[in-house]
DNA sequence: TTGTAAGCGTTATCAG
DNA sequence: CTGATAACGCTTACAA
């Protein structure tokens, strides 16, 4: 039952069922041209011996990796987790493995992903975070590797993108505050070196300027798109001499930290001051009072990234091109009317 | 500057360098026989021509895949990306490359799991689930493939095993719940198939017969490790007749839920009754009030779970060992003095 | 220190 | 429908 020949390959199988090599391979590939008869002794022999083909021997024999790099920030992230999982089952699902790599935010271990992707010849790649560098694109072009990215606004020759719609559901959430009485409405970014939390902090200018509502730099706090760095920002952005009555936050976790630095100074959400988080992260339902959010759905990033890299694969047409994905607004119970002053 | 020459391999980085294909691969594998000119000639070509090795020929020459399987249950569930990192990280450090894979708390996942490692020849497998069968142990086994679980409590030939300790932290809050008075523990288990859960469960059971705290059936009921789950199975705890005074729950996910419920139910934690989650995810210090928890460090475990597969694989000894992971109570707002009746 | 050449386990082409 | 056999790109004795 056990005791095991040194190395099960390929040419055991075909001994084992009276055929050779090529039938053995044929047969496992589903390519329909094997006498059915054949075939059952092959799967016969294949079950026997517990056959696994050496999946680097077909790479290099076929010439394709079937793999699909995808690049994320950090798996401890909440945003990632879900994206994750839906890419993958979409990519599994179609015959792919997937070499997931963490950038920990760091431009140098940026490199050493690309690297690692690059020596395994992954036939796509997914690049869901900012700290793309151009080098690295330009290496991926150079071996023809389809790329989808994450509001990177590039689309060129296999390269598509990921578009997020931030202004629709931001200007949502300033409808609503505005709706509520609010005028003076504060913002924390994410930080300035990230290119998604600059496109949400501009849409959110773009949207005070719609209500006509000055804008005040102060009303302006930079957070690290942590909790520790929402709450610090929030900080300051509460003693300032005229603090606003709502808080818009460029991710959820720094609503989060809001919350915090708020309930520290002994006022209440949303009683004294409204807060709207960013992402709809599942957190977000289960903080105290549940947070209003704008929903992006990172599933549908996921299932999208790969459809694109799908595309790109495919395709008779080079050309990448633009998947937009929706924001809107969730209305939960850390808003409500502007406290009259 | 562009402009790429079909496929790009070994050779042609010999030529490049006016050398031997061998000694582009000593030069680049670091085997310190090559002289220092020849080497720096060798790490020119390499460089002007973006030359990276290709991963599956490497691994089918050198018979070694450098690969190390990674099972977990699901990706989305809080307990595994800090599991995951610190494993990653660990492995990453040591020139492994990891092939992460998700169960979804399915067997037939889990087999196809099993199956690309299998082909993928990893060098050693962390098997951070309970979904793992006979059939899939035994392959691995008869292909000597080191193994690490958690929570098997089987050691053996080439399989160790991290083992949480969770009577001491159980017992702790235990202890502590006693001593503020509570006599009606109430208990609320993960899914009776999980092999973890039942470990959780019957440590619960000790801990109470050690303060000659009667068990009642009743106050013990079936959750999931989620939080719909653990609502669920809170309402019914509370609905009996004598409804427990404090309620330990097997994870936070399912305190967290718990903590729903008895909001919902017009109670408050913890004047009314006190709550304590198992784990300490990063969620549970979020919750309002913040949990009183049981500390579980993920990273830990996630780097025990790395040496112990370097032993195994590097080790002139082929036996397993177990690695254990301490837990210990982490006292937050949750927990106060029983009410008197 | 360097080069030559035989594998490694597949796939794919080409005959039969 | 099936079988030989030449790639695929690297590593690693073995020779020089």
């Amino acid at each position: 039952m056990s005791g095991f020949e040194r190395n099960l390959n390929i040419e055991l199988v075909a001994k084992k069922a009276k055929v050779s090599t090529a039938t053995v391979s044929r047969t496992m590939n589903g390519l329909g041209n094997v006498r059915p008869e054949t075939a059952k002794r092959v799967w016969d022999a294949v079950r026997a011996l517990q056959y696994h083909p050496n999946a680097s021997a077909r790479s290099l024999g076929s010439g394709r990796s079937r793999i699909l790099g995808l690049i994320i920030s950090d798996i401890c992230n909440p945003f990632f987790p879900d994206l994750v999982k839906s890419f993958e089952d979409a990519a599994l699902a179609c015959g792919y493995e997937i070499l997931l790599t963490n950038t920990n935010y760091d431009p140098d271990r940026m490199a050493r992903c690309a690297q690692r992707m690059l020596e395994r010849r992954v036939e796509g790649v997914a690049v869901m975070t900012s700290e793309m560098d151009q080098r690295m694109m330009e290496e991926l072009a150079n071996r023809s590797i389809p790329v989808v990215c994450l509001d990177s606004g590039v689309v060129e020759n296999r390269i598509s993108n990921i578009r997020v719609q931030y202004p629709h559901g931001i200007a949502e959430a300033i409808q609503y505050l505005y709706d509520l009485g609010h005028r003076r409405i504060g913002f924390l970014s994410g930080p300035a070196n990230l290119g998604s939390a600059r496109v949400r902090r501009s849409a959110f200018l773009k949207g005070l300027r719609k209500h006509h509502i000055a804008i005040e730099p102060e009303l302006i706090q930079e957070g690290n798109h942590k909790i520790e760095g929402g709450e610090a920002a929030a900080h300051k952005l509460l003693a300032v001499s005229r603090p606003p009555t709502a808080i818009l936050a460029s991710n959820d976790l720094t609503a989060i930290g809001a919350l915090r630095a708020i309930q520290q100074r002994g006022l209440r959400v949303p009683d004294d001051i409204s807060l709207v988080g960013f992402d709809d992260i599942e957190l977000s339902q289960l903080t105290g009072p549940p947070l209003t959010t704008i929903q992006l759905s990172r599933t549908e990033v996921g299932q999208k990234a790969f459809h694109a890299l799908l595309t790109l694969l495919q395709g008779k047409s080079q050309r990448g091109e633009e998947y937009p994905v929706q924001t809107h607004l969730v209305v939960r119970q850390s808003t409500g009317h502007a406290r009259s002053l």
